[in-house]
DNA sequence: GCCGTTTTCGGCCCGACTGTTTTCAGTCG
């Protein structure tokens, strides 16, 4: 029996419970026995007593038994003979949850999304206490809605919109200041929606405008302090706005960027303090309420450091303190190292990239467009390559104080050989190495094409390392553990791809490169000078792993970079 | 169902919005 399955089954049991309308408190102690199954690294059998787990008691343990010793739970078992298993599709319509689904079962029989169809469509529905006409033509709708409502949106769907929100935000003049919030803001690969924390006197001036100048599919509600609308989009998006004043802005940031899970261990630690937390401030036990200037201050006040919204996840952020300081942000990042021009497949030049990164206070970067394997790129020969060399000594030459390496992004072949000579590498500062094509390949081809990468001592870095795009494809899946102890072996760097629609490593991995004591760098692989911006992104993400600054290549000084690269010269 | 430097009972995070009633329950985040 292994531990998934068991988390599944207490999660599956508690939705059945919310199905018989059960108390809430109860099904939560089952998402909470679940929840701290995952959130403990050991496997079952390296646990001697799942009761000593914080949230596991008598009775989840019994659920855990049950499992381990017959293979099946007695007690889901019985769940799902009393609860037809058609009710479950209906925990998805917007209105309905456990009690009101109880209740239209108890009442009319309902057990599935067309019997619930059948009796609003007799109106039926209306006719039980608590519901009414209004409820039952919302329901035919969303059940309208179901076979095409998005379940989550990967995180490069989501930031063109948020960029275009803020935007707009910005150019409002009621708008004093806002922020991004919500699972967008702590660096999720998906999100289910987008969060706004609006601050301004002008509420309803605001909820006018936003309501008139959105493309706006669906308005799910319009009070006066939220606004929550469905955008007009190839794939709708669902945004929340939150209004309010200046004073509220640091504890309605922080409750609004979660997770729920954090905010609930915020909300523990207040309350053993005698204090309550909300999203207006933090009640004193004598009734008043005090605000907060910025995050900081609000985390200060409660002895922690600032820490950042990708380490919300309310385990180990509470505790690892120390850790948190180490951690790499934006103002450290000091190149970018992945990036390409017109050269190749870019949208700006050597000089327009160049001004672009010296724009953003960087000390150094490297150009590093394709390979000539990369015909569809318009991959560089040897040829073009010394040529793009000459370009960038130009810029170098005007800009003392800052540098310019030269190097390529070179395709690793589907033959497993490499797309330049060792000659030809040995005249640059910098090499990338990356998979572009074959990606179906077993994983023993695959893996042999990354060890020729791996063992030339000319390859600084493998770019991408799994070929992922989030929520599209997974990759050529090399065997992790493998590459990174190749990486730890033959001083190679792995990068932290922060493209949002690769995120490569993911956060498993970049963990495991942390313990392997591998280095990572953290690149925007930019086409185009916008690209850049996926730094803050690349940044929030790594942080998710922990890692901690000193071990992320870019933010070392040029002169540290410089020893690095010509250690095999 | 789980938990206890207030507790073995009585809490369990807290508030907005909607739709239902007419002061509140349910849902949601």
């Amino acid at each position: 029996m292994n531990k998934k399955t068991i988390i599944r089954t207490l999660e599956k049991i508690a939705l059945y419970m919310e199905l018989q309308g059960e108390n809430p408190f109860k099904i939560s102690a089952f998402r909470k026995a679940a929840a701290a199954l995952e959130a403990d690294e050991r496997s079952l059998s390296e646990m001697d007593d799942v009761t000593k787990l914080k949230g596991i008691g008598k009775g989840t343990a019994a659920v855990i038994e049950d499992l381990m010793s017959t293979g099946e739970s007695s007690l889901l078992k019985e769940l799902e003979e009393i609860v037809p298993k058609g009710l479950l599709p209906l925990l998805k319509l917007p209105g309905l949850g456990g009690k009101k689904i109880a209740k239209l079962h108890q009442e009319l029989g309902i057990d599935s999304v067309e019997s619930l169809k059948e009796a609003c469509e007799a109106h039926k529905v209306r006719e039980l206490a608590g519901f009414a006409a209004k409820t039952e033509e919302k329901i035919l709708k969303e059940l309208a809605n179901l076979a095409n409502r998005s379940e989550r949106l990967p995180i490069w769907q989501l930031e063109p919109v948020v960029l275009q929100i803020e935007a707009l935000l910005g150019s409002m003049e009621e708008v004093e200041r806002f922020s991004v919030a919500g699972s967008f803001r702590r660096a999720a690969e998906t999100s289910k929606d987008i969060d706004f924390i609006v601050v301004t006197e002008a509420a309803e001036a605001i909820r006018e405008k936003l309501l008139h100048t959105l493309a706006i599919q669906e308005v799910v509600a319009a009070g006066d302090t939220k606004i929550s609308v469905i955008l007009d989009l190839e794939e709708p998006v669902s945004v929340d706005f939150r209004l309010v004043k200046d004073y509220e802005y640091a504890t309605a940031l922080h409750h609004f960027t979660g997770s729920k899970e954090h905010n609930v261990r915020m909300r523990q630690l207040a309350k053993a303090r005698g204090e309550k937390i909300s999203e207006y401030g933090v009640e004193q036990a004598d009734g008043t309420i005090q605000t907060f200037q910025d995050e900081a201050a609000f985390f200060a006040h409660f002895d922690l450091p600032w820490i950042p919204p990708s380490l919300r996840i309310g385990t180990m952020e509470f505790d690892k303190t120390e850790a948190i300081q180490q951690l790499v942000r934006l103002e450290d990042i000091k190149a970018d190292l992945h990036m390409h021009t017109t050269w190749s497949d870019g949208a700006y030049s050597v000089a327009e990239m160049g001004e672009a990164l010296l724009a953003r206070d960087y000390q150094y970067s490297v150009i590093t467009d394709h390979s000539q394997f990369l015909k569809v790129a318009n991959g560089l020969t040897p040829e073009r390559l010394r040529k793009q060399g000459e370009e960038i000594e130009a810029f170098n030459a005007a800009h003392p104080d800052f540098r310019l390496f030269k190097g390529t992004e070179m395709d690793i072949l589907p033959d497993g050989s490499l797309d330049f000579s060792d000659d030809v590498l040995q005249q640059l500062d910098f090499v990338i190495a990356s998979i572009h094509s074959s990606f179906t390949q077993s994983q023993d081809k695959i893996m042999a094409r990354l060890l020729t990468a791996m063992q030339n001592p000319y390859v600084h870095m493998i770019a991408h390392p799994t070929g992922r795009i989030i929520a599209e494809r997974d990759g050529y899946n090399p065997d992790m553990p493998q590459l990174i102890a190749w990486a730890k072996e033959h001083g190679k760097i792995l990068e932290l791809n922060a493209n949002p629609y690769r995120l490569d490593l993911c956060v498993a991995h970049l963990e495991m490169a942390l313990a392997a004591g591998v280095p990572v760098a953290i690149n925007t692989d930019a086409h185009d000078i916008e690209h850049l911006r996926f730094m803050d992104i690349g940044v929030r993400y790594a942080n998710r792993a922990w890692l901690p600054k000193d071990m992320i290549v870019n933010t070392w000084t040029r002169e540290q970079f410089e020893a690095f690269i010509r250690r095999n010269k």
